[in-house]
DNA sequence: CGCCCCATGTAATAGGTTACATGATTAA
DNA sequence: TTAATCATGTAACCTATTACATGGGGCG
């Protein structure tokens, strides 16, 4: 009856690029690229892990150095599990949730000042985070053999640059009406 | 503690521009133009709606001729609420929920044939809902009068477009690596 | 030795999904 | 009149968010 469980699917797809990563580094990336896709925070995370681990999903390992950091690989079983979630077709468009779009769509008349606030203030926000993400392209990916390496990782960085790109463009179309 | 409510004011932006709408109908926006920036079924909005009336945020009215269907209003209440909601600037990007892209991002292969069979089906996917929205398009704003009466639903229904057209266009640029 | 920071972890609570239920209207 | 359909409504369950809690490591 609830909604379909992806979250471990993700992490298993972290673990999978990153062996050995920590609870905090799967958190980071959440923040980074895989954050344009998706939206997930520690405190989903954590209590994931261990239970990815109980249905052997996944192995821990510790550092006797750190007692503290905890060391996650994959399992043949997760191996499998992610496979397998890859390869199952999606039938479903990806979920957009934006206020700024609902907002505008609420405002009927042409001329309301609000509109121009509102756009100029999502341009603010867009190219905020546009300047970021050509930061981290430039830092990650300036080589052809960075890009070939990390293919997937390439393609979606490029993806959520040319989304930005999109909307930002779109929005300036409006202005001038 | 929870997450932000915000499907009230959905709501009430629903009622706003179509007064004395039913349950249904308001679920059935969620089916077309607000789908493309917001989710809700119809379990979520009646038990909303009750709650709506209860906190007079709108009123229910009923037609003799049939029982069944309840029509909604705004209350002054509702549209000051409505307004002050939509003047509450906002601070964060849009989110995407957006599998396709988190399983292209876990092939690291650039020559993985998964890719190939991902991309087209995801292409057949929106060309499809590509296709869905420019037939909209042409039925609801034909006419420049058309797209000034109701310009907010205008210009998100080309924000969708535009949106989906940028994806697709992006994916056949994929295909051709 | 003691303080602060930070990674990890937990709790409370509301939100959302799927499935099921009801009762009036419509159509055969 | 009766069956089917459809709008409305409810229930169970899980997910996700925010806030709070813990305890080791690093640094003074």
């Amino acid at each position: 009856m609830p909604k379909k469980r992806i979250l471990p699917y993700i992490i298993l797809g972290i673990l999978d690029q990153n062996p050995g990563s920590t609870g905090k580094f799967i958190t980071n990336q959440f923040k980074n690229e895989i954050g344009e896709f998706w939206k997930a925070s520690h405190s989903q995370i954590y209590p994931e892990l261990k239970k990815m681990v109980e249905d052997d999903w996944i192995k821990q390992t510790s550092d006797s150095n750190n007692e503290k950091e905890k060391y996650y690989h994959l399992t043949n079983l997760g191996k499998e599990k992610l496979n397998s979630w890859i390869d199952i077709p999606i039938t479903a468009l990806p979920v957009v949730e934006d206020l700024f779009s609902l907002k505008l769509f609420f405002i009927q008349d042409p001329h309301d000042p609000r509109i121009s606030t509102l756009v100029n203030k999502q341009l603010n926000l867009l190219e905020e985070q546009l300047d970021h993400l050509n930061d981290r392209e430039k830092m990650l990916f300036n080589t052809q053999e960075k890009r070939s390496k990390n293919y997937g990782h390439y393609l979606i960085l490029e993806r959520a640059i040319s989304r930005l790109d999109n909307q930002i463009k779109w929005l300036k179309t409006i202005k001038q009406c």
